[in-house]
DNA sequence: GATGAATGAGCTTTCATTCAT
DNA sequence: TATGAATGAAAGCTCATTCAT
């Protein structure tokens, strides 16, 4: 009936590994503030879906700002990591572009919490994302691996368009994470549940198909 | 008998306007939750911006929650009402979604509480918006717009793709809120500050031009 | 045998008197802050001796520091009225400085929440007293009354003495409020109760005496 | 193995010393009673300034409460020493008694920690001196010191009074701790630090003159 | 219609203390 | 002997809400 038949309770007797229940406490955190926002999350809820202590919380953040800090400058971090490993100078031009979209696609749909911490910190006018280097260096790679891309795509012919790098990641980043940013008020709006798999499936190819249009069509004619 | 009409009564001149009070609340309730959304907005601060005092929300309203559904219906009735009046019909297809586009850009840009009301009603996982006739029956005429653009654009040329009207809209929306809705995060992000005019209207154009180089291009060659 | 023979509940039903509920918290303060310090008080326990709930602590005072301050100025207002009214100008000097010594001592003796403060203060360094102007201004007319007293005393030949006035107020306080401000450790030195009624009206008389031989001994032979 | 004699340890030298470690806390203890009486003492500050950790307390001690104790039973074992081996039995009355009130003169002035006790035991009604039987037998000594220092003056022609001695040493005690005890208030209140040598050496004198007056004045004229 | 008084519920934070190694 | 991990209990404060004129 229990989880386990020869041990009666199923529970680790304690916890004593500083490290994991720092974790545990910080993914408990990173969740919750997603889910409920910075006001809305409770600390002694996120202790108790951490498994540890409220007092825990104190000990290995110094309390709740501090722990949503991290939980920001945490969730920040995984994309940028990932931005640098795209390596996109070695594709051509539309094709390093198209796998920037899809890139920046499928990090964003797979990673709600991103999208959610984003929501949090404009909603509080970017209190705390203000003071997080690793936010505001963050597009210093991505506006370059852009300018290289343009520059090359220009070169080759490809590309027929002179275009502002941080308006056209602005662009591709609103096509990647409006119906997940928004995606309550939209689904109610349009009757249909824009987390659906097909859905995302078929706003995928749309998006790609909306920058590489814009960057690649002859306005000449 | 207690209050004298000749004399000069040295009190302040009490509003005993019950619906100039319920509107002030109403008001202030917009702009509060528009600021600091639904568990950010103080009830009493409310009152006090409204020059009333709490219990009037009570009585008016009924409560926080009620209020707030109040802000947020009323809120979205002020698209509403203009994006009816749009009438694109006798526009030229590309004209037409021209105007469609920068309307819409133009509308978020002068609404800032309908964008900021968006960003809450998403944070609630549409608890609200849910109920609201007013959301779920907003995109209805505005898919018919389109519909009847794309119709026309198709047939007289101008337009050389089929798209599925809510997908063009989610796009339409996109690439106008974005720097709107998260304006403090890549305002961090790239160092400049996306509410600035300038900026805006720079980006009025690009989002134009994205929109319609998606619709007009030709992809057969 | 309660106090209305006619309705069950002798506890009136609810008060409504907001000066009457803030004075009664200010005095459960008063009581709390003597008591057991600020550290000490607890602010629910003043809530409940004051028959009041805690909310209406940060009503009408703000918060706990706020109460403490509000409840130490009220304390030393007291001691600043009565000491105003003594009047000591139209006696001889002897009788004058016997009639201060005097007030000084019944009146610290019947005002133990005054005695209680001032310790409190000192134990937290002053941090409070220092920003009450009652306190700081309140010497002022005590020492120019001593300074009378002297001036009259040494004209007239009683007073053989030059003396500062602070020093000799300094004194005089001494004198009258060591067995308060330190009952428990003298008690429990000398194995008994100095705020014993006997050793008080003994302790008055040596007092006066130890004061007034001071001022008035003949040193010259 | 682990630890090589020869070798140079990079770790800061722990002690190993109970000892010591025991001796750190206890004045670390002493010191933050006096600066902040028992309820506003940290533990894990005091461990901190010992350069221990909070268990140790527990572990010498057996708490909070028990180390304040210790703390103050060492505090009062200090003056007790003293007074022992004060010795005035050697010297002439007047000269003695002008010893004993320039030593607790002295000895108060130079044992801030001593005074503060006092002070937070007061706070506490007695409630831990109480059980102290270096506090309840500290009198005796002190009491037959005086009563002999008496007997003697009143043999010589020295001393003109009859006066109980519990009475004068409180009157001593009284006029040479008032400044430091209450340091704060009268220092705000008088607007100069009661604490600065040049007022301190001025308070000496005074006080002895009081006490030597009040014993020695003729009365009879 | 309007307002001062009162309250229930909950939240973050702190502190002394104990457990386990 | 020493230390990092964990916890029970409570304290101060805030907020939405209702009561009684």
């Amino acid at each position: 009936m229990a989880k386990d038949d020869t041990t009666i309770d199923a529970r680790p007797p304690r916890k004593r590994d500083a490290a994991a229940t720092r974790q545990r406490i910080l993914d408990a955190g990173k969740a919750a503030f997603a889910e409920h926002g910075f006001a809305g999350a409770r600390i002694d809820q996120i202790a108790r879906a951490a498994e540890a202590n409220i007092q825990m919380i104190y000990r290995y953040f110094g309390g709740k700002e501090e722990l949503y800090l991290t939980a920001l400058a945490d969730t920040y971090a995984g994309i940028r990591v990932l931005e640098r490993q795209l390596d996109l100078g070695a594709l051509p031009p539309a094709d390093g572009m198209r796998r920037l979209v899809e890139f920046t696609f499928d990090y964003l749909r797979d990673n709600p919490q991103f999208v959610a911490m984003i929501r949090n910190e404009n909603m509080a006018h970017g209190r705390f994302v203000r003071n997080l280097p690793a936010v505001s260096d963050s597009a210093l790679p991505l506006v370059e691996t852009i300018e290289d891309l343009l520059r090359r795509g220009r070169a080759s012919g490809d590309f027929r368009i002179e275009i502002d790098p941080p308006q056209l990641y602005v662009t591709i980043r609103s096509l990647c994470i409006i119906h997940l940013a928004q995606r309550d008020t939209l689904s109610v709006m349009f009757k249909r549940d824009l987390g659906a798999p097909d859905w995302l499936a078929a706003r995928r190819v749309h998006v790609v198909d909306v920058v590489l249009t814009f960057l690649m069509a002859d306005r000449t004619r």
